[in-house]
DNA sequence: CTAGTATTCAAGTAATTTATTGAATAAATG
DNA sequence: CATTTATTCAATAAATTACTTGAATACTAG
């Protein structure tokens, strides 16, 4: 019957994009490049992979329709291709984080402090934000700080923690947040500021999944697409 | 640096899952499962594979923690292991038709009457089945109408269409579906339902998509477990 | 206990995937 | 135009995956 190989091709094209999610750097660098565009060789170096190797996974990407490639002069900058590749992602890590004994494991043993600091949810960081309660702070690299950042956040990257101690109320309550729920950098942040004698805190998600929710965001580098929803119209 | 084994290892066991939706072979199975629980060699027969075939997928599957195995007797039945997969699968098959340029094509080529028929949301049939304005009709086989089906449909396999034909009132608007918003079952009896002068539509997803929605559900055959959010107990 | 059925395991082969290497484009710069 | 830089392509070896076949296990029924 016709239908038959109608399901199979169908399911064949599905399959591409389970391919896709199906290597470990490549979900690295779809975590990578959920937190904005980036070129090649820069994905590449944070990465850990060579640059042709990184090349190669990025047009895999491509062809699961996961990721759209932009060339401008001899750069090609890579981006995901829409919000609801985030949602996969975000689904894929629940589905495992739920499902998988291994994922709970490594948590636990990697991230110990995980019981002592319960994650801040997004709506109470909002509430307490508006109050002027809480010092937010952003924990990412410059560069993905500029590419886009929750409003009234500060960036301090891991690296330079201590060195922006002073830049914080001891009396306030700072909330670190990063790339997602299973970032270290947050992590380490809370555990670091704590050591100092300082109230902290880790956001419950990273950026991608707070900018998915539709919740402002604010950017400083280039241009980056800030509306929830954009409205896209042929040219007139 | 240790943070970078802990990404890695996450990862990859996020990759486990990702591989899981990697073939299409295991993509059907899925779409089996959603309908309901089902042995191994019924999963085989309708999925065209080999027994042992089946059982390797089957367990690979298990290994992804995407679905549970319940030994009774000498069978053995699997199922999806959580709601959260249906939504994983969701997602997978949202992404694909959105960025991946051959799910269209194909879908075009096959299902030819698809810009005809406009599918009917899940909201508008409740309201029209709550004035009673519409038959609904389940077009999957009996096993897994069995399993779990709208409220008040009736079961018309798509082999017997035509013979139930005067069951079907000719004033009313007539609503079919099946397995999920691609499934073949549903675009071709609606096809030949209107052959026959009936007003016919298709429902805009399957039963996996209602059931995962919250809305009720009705079983007749063996016990399924109908609450939308189930809670659960350890035993007293 | 024996025969029969459902499922899984184990071994083998063909096909696919991953990462490496070195060469090929393609754009920018002197 | 020649050189540098960023990216991709092509060829390869090692590892993994998909499916087949035949045997092993586990449970049921006679």
């Amino acid at each position: 019957m016709s239908s038959g190989s109608f399901k199979h091709d169908l399911f064949s094209q599905f399959a591409r994009v389970g391919k896709a999610l199906s290597n470990a750097n490549r979900l690295e660098l779809l975590e990578f490049l959920a937190q904005g565009e980036r070129g090649v060789e820069e994905l590449a170096k944070v990465s850990g992979l060579s640059v042709a190797n990184t090349s190669q996974h990025l047009q895999q990407l491509r062809q699961a329709g996961l990721v759209t490639a932009r060339k401008q002069g001899q750069h090609v900058y890579y981006s995901l291709s829409g919000e609801d590749v985030v949602q996969l992602l975000g689904c894929l890590r629940r589905v495992a984080e739920q499902h998988v004994a291994e994922v709970e494991k490594l948590v636990n043993t990697y991230l110990t402090v995980k019981d002592d600091l319960e994650p801040l949810p997004r709506e109470e960081l909002l509430e307490r934000a508006r109050k002027g309660l809480v010092t937010v702070i952003d924990v990412r690299p410059p560069e993905e700080y500029a590419a886009g950042h929750l409003p009234g956040a500060v960036n301090i990257p891991l690296s330079e923690l201590e060195a922006h101690l002073q830049e914080l109320d001891p009396e306030q309550e700072v909330v670190a947040y990063c790339r997602g729920p299973h970032c270290v950098l947050a992590f380490d942040a809370v555990e670091r500021l704590r050591k100092k004698g300082l109230k902290a805190r880790r956001l419950e998600d990273g950026y991608p999944e707070w900018k998915l929710m539709g919740l402002p965001v604010e950017s400083s580098g280039p241009a980056e697409n800030n509306e929830p929803q954009t409205e896209k119209e042929p040219a007139p």
